[in-house]
DNA sequence: GTTTGGATTCTCT
DNA sequence: GAGAATCCAAACA
């Protein structure tokens, strides 16, 4: 498969216009990739995404959510590709996943790190404090930004949504506005991932742009010690 | 019912 | 670099 620029997928849709599903209804090892450098937009802020890892779902990955099997948190992650997987973790920090692959196939992007290219003063409101550069750098600083938590997992983001008040507010993916920079891709082990998901020969499934000074250090998984009480 | 550990981030040294 | 924060989902008895 040519994975170029001129036969890249996203040359096939229109700037501007958000991706469709049948861009998502593909295996999430092309999805994840391809991602890098759309734009994500959310609650009046828009990221240019410049680092994604894979979780290839209930059969074959063990550091993914849904390794075990449907439970009612990885749910969403069990419909179609193309909607939203918002997940609560470490007790404070939510993350942003997108269901991709083949319906039932649990397979999802993480989107662990961006670049603010519109909003930015509204982001400044969330980050108080903050360096701009950090704003985006790992996924909970990312899902933060984006006003993203709980109320947002399971929505279809292929689909426009013209939210009524007090409705969640529209999630929407774009194609990048230059085109695609496959070159700069680099893939590594996931981040944070203990036991065998971890292991960086078997799943190198982070993908991030090379270069860019939002993409989140590099953090191998550990197993932590319990707090005594 | 209890226990365990987590796809992280922040602060302090 | 080390350690703490924090609470939920899932596993287990």
């Amino acid at each position: 498969m040519d994975r170029g620029p001129a036969h890249h997928p996203l040359t096939m849709v229109s700037r501007g216009r958000r991706l469709p599903r049948s861009f998502f209804a593909r295996d999430v090892l092309e999805v994840a990739p391809d991602l890098l450098g759309c734009t994500l937009s959310h609650a009046g802020v828009t990221v240019r995404i410049t680092e994604t890892e894979a979780y290839a779902g209930e059969h074959g990955d063990p550091g993914s959510h849904a390794f075990r099997g449907w439970t009612p948190r990885t749910a969403p992650m069990f419909g179609i590709a193309g909607r939203t997987y918002v997940y609560f973790t470490y007790g404070m920090h939510w993350m942003l996943c997108l269901v991709t692959g083949h319906d039932g196939g649990a397979q999802a992007v993480l989107i662990r790190a961006g670049e603010v290219v519109a909003g930015q003063d509204v982001a400044a409101t969330r980050r108080p404090g903050v360096r701009e550069r950090e704003w985006c750098r790992g996924p909970a600083r990312l899902a933060t930004t984006l006003a993203l938590d709980g109320s947002a997992t399971g929505r279809d983001f292929c689909v426009p949504h013209r939210p009524a008040a007090g409705e969640p507010i529209d999630l929407v993916v774009r194609p990048p506005a230059s085109p695609p920079d496959t070159v700069r891709i680099r893939t590594g082990p996931r981040v944070g991932v203990s036991g065998p998901g971890g292991d960086g020969a078997a799943y190198p499934w982070r993908f991030w742009l090379d270069g860019e000074s939002s993409v989140s250090p590099y953090r191998p998984g550990v197993i932590r010690q319990r707090r005594r009480s």
